[in-house]
DNA sequence: CGGGAAGTTGACGGGTCTCAATGGCCGTGG
DNA sequence: CCACGGCCATTGAGACCCGTCAACTTCCCG
């Protein structure tokens, strides 16, 4: 990844998941993009509680969005992957409710929230996709919400493998080996609602079942239809989304 | 309620909760809106799984957001109470993820998805204010996700109970009795994701404690600082937010 | 007076949590 | 080169929160 990645030859752009955009539209972005910047795996990229005056599109590597009690406890909202947008909820507020932290290196394209209305009032075709993004990123939180709130501990694995899994393979980081998966099995109990102990006996029993391998980091799902079964889960259609 | 309220009009918009909006916005408003629908207590106003090409907003009433599992299990995602806007996720796919249900008779403002795109280019502040409610309605999910992921029975009811105590009370529901509260304790149990025998039970010592009365469907929290501790709640600023 | 929905209660079992200890891997520094 | 520390994964034991089952009551409404 250079140290600045031009809108127009946006690797993303090409990998086919998301909607094209008009050529004025890609200029516009460019020019909407302040600058880009690298975030080492573990670094924060938004402090819970810190006012933010940006937003956020992941250009590479992976991330996670939040909160946490005053005791310490904490639950991951949502996991980041390429193409994911950031940052809307700030300008609800003053502090921002939730914290973003990077999982892996991430490249970020960093955008001045000041000027999103320029955005909405010249080119309101990417005002509605940022409507968009925001809709797709609350369907998202609300099947995990599901998930935490009805799924035995072995189905919100299941639910949580397929769906990381076919995000990662959507945005083109699929092999034959596997798609990446970089979280640990803290992060799994986090976004899940579980203790990590549990966690690991949990997983431990899908391996044996044979539903998943890690190997490397790389994640297989050898028998998606077992998993789908598991976790109940039907797939809403993935058509193309945008991407800012 | 009358048959049809006009929107220069409309009764919400004097409550103080909501910011304003100037004339020629809500002449579009008014253009914009369809019809308007009275939906009885129980009754349906999204079905999951169906396509839906209506957005609401909720003029007086209580409804829900919900979405089950295919044995029936199932989850409450937020409720509704009136300004509070519904149907965005669905433009997203052909069918709508969740199910939305009216608890109280409910009055609803009625918009044909089909001319939202109209609004984003001849309105773009009204589209900034859509994106706003969206990203509003994520932040109270991703709440929920927490309580329901990591906060115990008795720390989720009291968060519940605050946060709908202050929603409604901010679009003046409240008077010296208390306000409206009409969920049942299974509502309460779906939305918290606990069974309901636990819930009856822990609200049973919840109200031994003295940290809540309902009489009538009122509800009054007597120590709301013993509640706010309980729950761990921090208010949002929650300032004026806009009205479609 | 009957019936259904909502709330209440006790007994019991189990899924999940906490505590505690161990082993593997890896980067750092002596 | 090896010792050390830190992060992560693993495993066992025991406790407890919460779920399930099954009754019963209360209330409302026809």
């Amino acid at each position: 990844m250079t140290a600045h990645t031009s809108c127009i030859s946006c690797p993303l752009r090409s990998c086919g998941a998301f909607s094209p955009n008009s050529e004025a539209e890609i200029d516009f972005i460019q020019q909407f993009k302040e600058r880009q910047t690298k975030i080492a795996a573990g670094g924060t990229i938004l402090s819970e509680g810190k006012s933010g005056s940006e937003l956020y599109t992941v250009l590479s590597g992976w991330a996670f969005r939040y909160r946490s009690l005053s005791d310490g406890r904490r639950q991951i909202f949502n996991f980041l992957l390429p193409g994911d947008f950031v940052g809307l909820q700030d300008q609800l507020g003053q502090a921002s409710p939730h914290g973003v932290e990077a999982l892996t290196d991430t490249d970020l394209c960093v955008f001045p929230i000041k000027r999103l209305w320029d955005l909405y009032s010249k080119h309101p075709a990417l005002g509605f996709d940022i409507t968009w993004l925001c809709a797709h990123e609350e369907l998202i939180v609300d099947e995990n919400l599901l998930s935490v709130g009805r799924r035995s501990a072995s189905e919100r694995i299941a639910m949580l493998l397929i769906h990381l899994y076919k995000r990662a393979e959507s945005v083109s980081l699929g092999g034959s080996e596997g798609v990446p998966f970089p979280l640990t099995q803290q992060h799994i109990a986090d976004a899940l609602g579980l203790s990590l102990v549990h966690t690991n006996k949990t997983l431990k029993r899908l391996h044996a079942a044979g539903l998943y391998t890690l190997n490397n980091s790389l994640l297989k799902l050898p028998n998606p239809l077992a998993m789908a079964q598991l976790a109940d889960y039907y797939a809403l259609p993935l058509r193309g989304r945008p991407l800012i």
